[in-house]
DNA sequence: ATGGATTGACTAAAATTTCAGTTAGAGTCG
DNA sequence: CGACTCTAACTGAAATTTTAGTCAATCCAT
């Protein structure tokens, strides 16, 4: 599975060839079919594969750090895609790979949708823990609009035309912005 | 051109078909050929066509209509991806399966990577008659910002996760909230 | 010695690319 | 005019390459 992961950071899902992921594993085309039933399904797995482990990393942070406030928990939630890690890159690659895909194979779009509406209530929620006045709707549209902008720079980091650091102040300065927007109603 | 769109609007760029394209061109395979090197070479060429097209288009407006302020400007520079329109959503759904291509193709980064550039520096531009008062460097974040919500939004309204209404109203949300932040400097 | 794990060598199908021409029209000369 | 040459556009068919998927034989830990 992490061999998987890495060639369809590398290649894309599209991209992924079976013998590459085979020499990737270091092992023989026709081990990875007496493991999996075809192409379709070495997918299936790796994608479940990649989403589990993207739900267990997090920012690193100090061991002995104080513990975070609200605010910087919502901006750690939405920098956790942002990072300069291998793990972290594959994963983001892959989402985006899903993503895009979606558009040409409707039978992805349920997971995505799914994946994408839990993302963008987790992010309303932090963003009511620091604006506790704020209505829900205006929570929605401003996490709506924070984790697609987190979306379009991912990918501009992602196919190398925008340096991470510089994807990441602009994060910060949107959900900035966002906070200033939501305090001033 | 226009048939190596539709078919990648319909396909995505790794799902285009040589022979597809052919026949959407109404033509044999072996002329693809007699004027395109390779199929690296279609997809270079399609990419520039989709480039200048985009660049061709705008939103409709009655012919009588008033003459644009310059906030109406930037409003419709950003929403031109984003309309119910057959050649605009084939020219976003080539445009954003470029985008996500190029993560994986560097030969195609470059094109990309100077399409987003002037792209940013149009908004930049159009931000900066709007609040002549702003910093380049100001106008230039508050730009990418834009760009890339737009972006994010665009592949979530593709993708059928994102009504198209709701999509462009979070932009002009994002327009307001940007502009009020340029003009508190 | 048994059974799950593994492989090299293979097939079939699909896709790209090449090639040996044909055709239609434009220019040229007598 | 009209017989000719020349060329760009075009095609059918076949060569080549790429890729998913299969299978009989071998390895190896218990």
């Amino acid at each position: 599975m992490e061999a998987a992961a890495r060639v369809i950071a590398r290649r894309g899902v599209r991209g992924l060839r079976v013998e590459e992921l085979a020499a990737e594993a270091g092992v023989s085309t026709a081990l990875i079919y007496y493991h999996f039933k075809d192409r379709a399904g070495i997918l299936r797995r790796t994608l479940e594969f990649i989403n589990d482990r993207a739900g267990s990393y997090t920012t690193e942070r100090a061991p002995d750090a104080a513990p975070l406030d609200p605010r910087q928990e919502l901006e750690q939630a939405l920098l956790l895609e942002l990072q300069d890690d291998d793990t972290i890159r594959e994963n983001s690659t892959a989402w985006g790979e899903l993503r895009a895909s979606a558009i040409f194979e409707p039978h992805l779009r349920e997971d995505l949708a799914k994946a994408t509406l839990v993302w963008v209530q987790e992010i309303a929620d932090l963003l009511g823990r620091v604006r506790p006045m704020a209505t829900a709707a205006a929570l929605a549209v401003a996490a709506e609009r924070l984790t697609a902008l987190v979306e379009g720079l991912s990918m501009r980091w992602l196919s190398g035309i925008l340096p991470l650091d510089h994807a990441r102040e602009l994060v910060l300065d949107a959900v900035e912005a966002e906070l200033e927007r939501l305090g001033r109603r």
